[in-house]
DNA sequence: CACTTTTCCCAAAACGTTTTGGAAAAAGGA
DNA sequence: TCCTTTTTCCAAAACGTTTTGGGAAAAGTG
């Protein structure tokens, strides 16, 4: 009583130690049910114009914000989603996963949802995390990202029926929804326009197997040869390591020029770049004179080194977004099979890609 | 009735889909009370070991997992912490963080507490995140990086005796909960040791003022001259852009070579590598051989680059997890003044910290 | 055997919402 | 005026736990 009664002072002035009010309390301030007030908040039609605007108005007087937690009970749903990252992969070096999360995040916010993080070291801990947060009841959806070609993440989650939503995809035949880059078309775009500069030798230095992403790159890489009338040589794909992209792929550059008839182009994920970067120059080679350079996803080292790299841009942000949107369809019972986009992927000419004389 | 009829069967076999079994459930296959399951699995000591062990066993066959949302609206708590990031500062872009949320997310989860994450594109809605995780009772406590000298974050937090930890240190008279790295003994450790091997020209390319982590560096560099017997010169500190890392720290490594009298060694932040190994490139000096070079922070960058960096490493994966032991207990209510931990950073010779001949 | 203490269990309340199922009051229709 | 419909409100139940405050049975004590 005495509680409830000091919980009737009105929250302004100094000092006050974030006093937080009560359904029931405000209710009592307004001389209604609790009852009344909860559906005045939510614009139920039952309560009228008059009472409805006065209790708003007393509810932001008095910062009057509904507990979550409460409202999670009642309503059954943990109006969480959760995602699970791995450091040990490098993915997460560059700004294109913090674009990816900003855009997942602000959506989240946006639909008054919350957005829990697990970190995992590998692929066991990766698995345990996600149990958790599933069959701990802590989420109502997941987030994947870095999809692998077989995913147990995948099977997992369809077998329970629990919503997910993939950035990216996976080799599974029962209907899922996802967010894709068009990583083939993205290929397709970047070999077709290097050859139509006049490029004969275009090399690519893709992401070694296991995962997704390299195979549409490859897919996109091997039609923009052929659409160019160019014929696939072996010895001019190469394949950089996950564990450590940077040395394998300075290894995998000096390889490319010992061939007889060596590359003018290559094509590469710009998380190899450093190591290209580093293998060019002990060639004495020159980017962007010597060779021209495509990267896919525009990394801060794109734009800031000299010369510029020419990039395949995947739009992370709004992708987030749409995993987002997809999920919380999917949370509300939407069929998942009817989300599969596959986003186009913007080339950036910068420097590294000109016309061989 | 019946849905708790059907609640009794064992989930064993394929096709089931994540049947979750409820407190009430499981009690009344125990024939028990749901407080005597509860109690048990609680282990009160009112509760023979007899039926705890019955307890125990079928809660584990049944896969009983205690709703988190119920728990938390009944003990008062979310059991969740928070933490707002901001990409904008390429901070976040390279292995350090990481480590840092590592340790934070592995010692959340051991405590069987949320970490909910908000990725705030600037300062603004950094503060808008956290008072929406702060006001919407959505959060225990919060965990603050990437302080400022100046921050507006920890005078609210203050103001409404909220529980939060810094990584980090602030210019705040109040006492608060901080576990910081030690700048200051780095660069003077780093100082010494260049000044130990020959060198008599050390330059600082610090961090601009304003977050409050070149404040220490600075100190650090001082004093480690002055132990060393050199003068301070002015003219060999620069402050590179946090907007800005490799562009500004590039002009600026060109301007301090610009000196009559040039430094033969340079301490900063990994941040700025890449500026500097381009400036130092463009002037057609050696990293190692030419430049002696130690950074702080060991990015995946300085262990790949040839020649390898030397660094300063904070431990930046146990920083994360005493950050959230600290902030459990001071969200257990200890005095938050009693805990202000300054971590010692080692220091990593390799190949660009040389003796001058 | 009667009394006290210990052991073991449970009914009810509470956490703060939202939803359900009316019911009283006001308005409309004849 | 009397009946029906609409408007406006509310009491009670529910979500799934944990905690409170016993109370019955068993064990110990004289």
């Amino acid at each position: 009583m005495f509680l409830e009664q000091s919980g009737n002072r009105i929250g302004f002035g100094e000092g006050f130690k974030s006093m937080t009010i009560n359904l029931k309390q405000l209710s009592k301030l307004l001389k209604l049910s609790p009852t009344t007030v909860s559906r005045a908040l939510a614009d139920y039609p039952d309560v009228s114009a008059k009472t409805r605007a006065r209790v708003k108005q007393m509810a932001i007087q008095q910062g009057y914000q509904p507990n979550p937690v409460a409202r999670r009970l009642q309503k059954g749903k943990t109006e969480t989603i959760g995602i699970v990252i791995t450091p040990e992969q490098n993915y997460f070096s560059d700004t294109f996963f913090i674009d990816l999360l900003s855009g997942i995040s602000n959506q989240i916010t946006r639909a008054g949802y919350e957005l829990i993080l697990g970190v995992a070291s590998d692929e066991e801990h990766e698995m345990q995390s996600m149990r958790r947060m599933v069959e701990g009841k802590r989420v109502d959806g997941m987030i994947l990202t870095l999809i692998r070609e077989q995913d147990p993440r995948v099977g997992y989650l369809l077998d329970r029926d629990f919503p997910f939503v993939l950035y990216g995809r996976t080799r599974e035949t029962r209907p899922y929804a996802f967010v894709d880059m068009d990583g083939k078309q993205a290929f397709e775009k970047a070999c077709t326009y290097l050859a139509g500069l006049g490029h004969r030798r275009i090399a690519l230095l893709n992401g070694e197997p296991g995962f997704m992403f390299p195979v549409g790159c490859r897919e996109g890489y091997e039609s923009g040869l052929f659409l160019s009338g160019l014929e696939l040589d072996p010895d001019l794909i190469r394949e950089w390591k996950h564990k450590d992209p940077s040395q394998s792929s300075y290894r995998w550059t000096l390889e490319l020029f010992k061939n007889d008839n060596p590359p003018t182009a290559i094509l590469f994920q710009t998380e190899a770049v450093n190591g290209i970067f580093k293998g060019l120059d002990e060639l004495d080679l020159q980017p962007g004179k010597d060779v021209a350079l495509i990267g896919y996803d525009d990394l801060e080292i794109a734009r800031i080194h000299r010369p510029s790299l020419s990039v395949l841009r995947p739009q992370a942000r709004e992708a987030g977004q749409r995993v987002v949107n997809i999920l919380l369809e999917v949370i509300k019972g939407e069929d998942p099979g009817k989300f599969q986009e596959i986003h186009q992927v913007e080339m950036v000419i910068r420097e590294t890609s000109f016309a061989p004389s």
